[in-house]
DNA sequence: CGTTAGCTTGAGGCCTATCAATCATAGTGG
DNA sequence: CCACTATGATTGATAGGCCTCAAGCTAACG
């Protein structure tokens, strides 16, 4: 692992990834925080795409996202691995390999989770299902204990990624609270019943819990 | 080409993609017509995911859409080439090879742009905007000339597409067609004026037209 | 202690869904 | 050749989810 390490980037909280010359040759590895990606339309709108979570591996193709209303930006302070990919595709790091091989894919799986939720679910099952997308991720991570984890994300963000308005959001979550799905305060987020919680989000195990392998361990 | 080429599949109109084993073993490049790849809930709600055009390159992990709501279908008569992904790695296919990398990065832009559409805007410019991207990419592969193209989808499926109703996509087109943006008629679709068109749907086309490689040459 | 970011609440209105019916077109079989 | 059927497009009416604007609140922070 150390063989392919070029550098360890530590980026404050709210602040966006530089995009950087030769970045299209790295792979980065979340080590802590929480990253969110975003596209920003001309009319002002903005739409976060990806949420990066601790142990995700990610490809920044440099030119991918300069000024054109794209941003990478961190959630509270992170800290990223950034890893060089000849070494690792020609190293004893093809488990790393084919992980970020197998990465891409939970990455598709994941944006058509998403894109299933805007395009066919109102902003209730919407919520329920984004959290129990998180919940399940972090799971795996060993972020998430026993119905409940740390949520960095404002409702602003949440609002951003769910397409729909701040207010809407805010009083969604307390919608929700009410019927004992979620319980979010201060950044931490509880789920009383998790079996109820997917029946309310249309969460299908089998499709939507997207197996992401663990690299803590490699941390 | 030919040694890695398995078999061509001729798929008739409506019909669904059978899954078959060891489907992961293959690229799959669509010949002739097109494909929808759709999500059905367990409400009964669809939304398609993906658009396949001819010259396109996907692979289908045959255990991913198993009895998951998930569906690969074609809109009118298709032919598919199946090609032996180890034969296109290990012989002088490196081309084919490379473009298959970029076809996984173009896949996972164009989630993210129909994402960005189905969070940020309404369903007049969600609809321009779709009907810009598949303009460019049918252009890539000179099937599309003088703005205007054939397109085999109905109006139901546009309306799974974009997350709204059939009856709504109605309206919205008869919109589009008495402002002079976009006329779509028994398959037929004429854009008038592309750069009005662009206007209406906040296309950027430095974001939004995504590269496709043609491979139209090596069919 | 003023400032700021984020959360909360209310009111009004638009966009879009839903239901229901009609129309157009093509294909089918008697 | 003509019902008959099926699929898709079209139109109208009603309802509701969500947005927008606007204001007040809270907590953190220099």
């Amino acid at each position: 692992m150390i063989e392919a390490l070029v550098e360890v980037w530590s980026v404050g909280s709210n602040q966006s990834i530089p995009v950087r010359p030769r970045s299209h040759a790295h792979l980065h590895l979340l080590v802590e925080g929480w990253l969110v990606r975003s596209q920003t339309l001309s009319d002002g709108g903005r739409q976060i795409t990806d949420i990066v979570l601790p142990g995700d591996l990610c490809g920044w193709a440099a030119a991918e996202f300069q000024g054109t209303g794209e941003d990478i930006r961190a959630c509270g302070p992170t800290r990223i691995a950034v890893l060089r990919k000849d070494v690792v595709i020609e190293r004893d790091l093809f488990a790393v390999w084919r992980s970020w091989e197998r990465a891409r894919d939970v990455e598709a799986r994941i944006l058509r989770s998403r894109l299933v939720s805007l395009g066919r679910r109102n902003a209730r099952a919407r919520t329920a299902h984004l959290v129990a997308e998180l919940y399940h991720r972090l799971r795996r991570v060993g972020l998430a204990d026993s119905g409940s984890f740390r949520c960095p994300l404002t409702q602003g963000q949440i609002a951003d990624v769910l397409g729909v308005s701040p207010v809407h959001i805010n009083r969604v979550l307390q919608e929700l609270r009410r019927e004992g799905l979620i319980a979010f305060n201060k950044q931490q987020v509880m789920i009383p019943d998790l079996a109820r919680l997917h029946v309310a989000a249309s969460f299908d195990e089998g499709l939507d819990d997207v197996g992401v392998e663990a690299f803590c361990s490699l941390i």
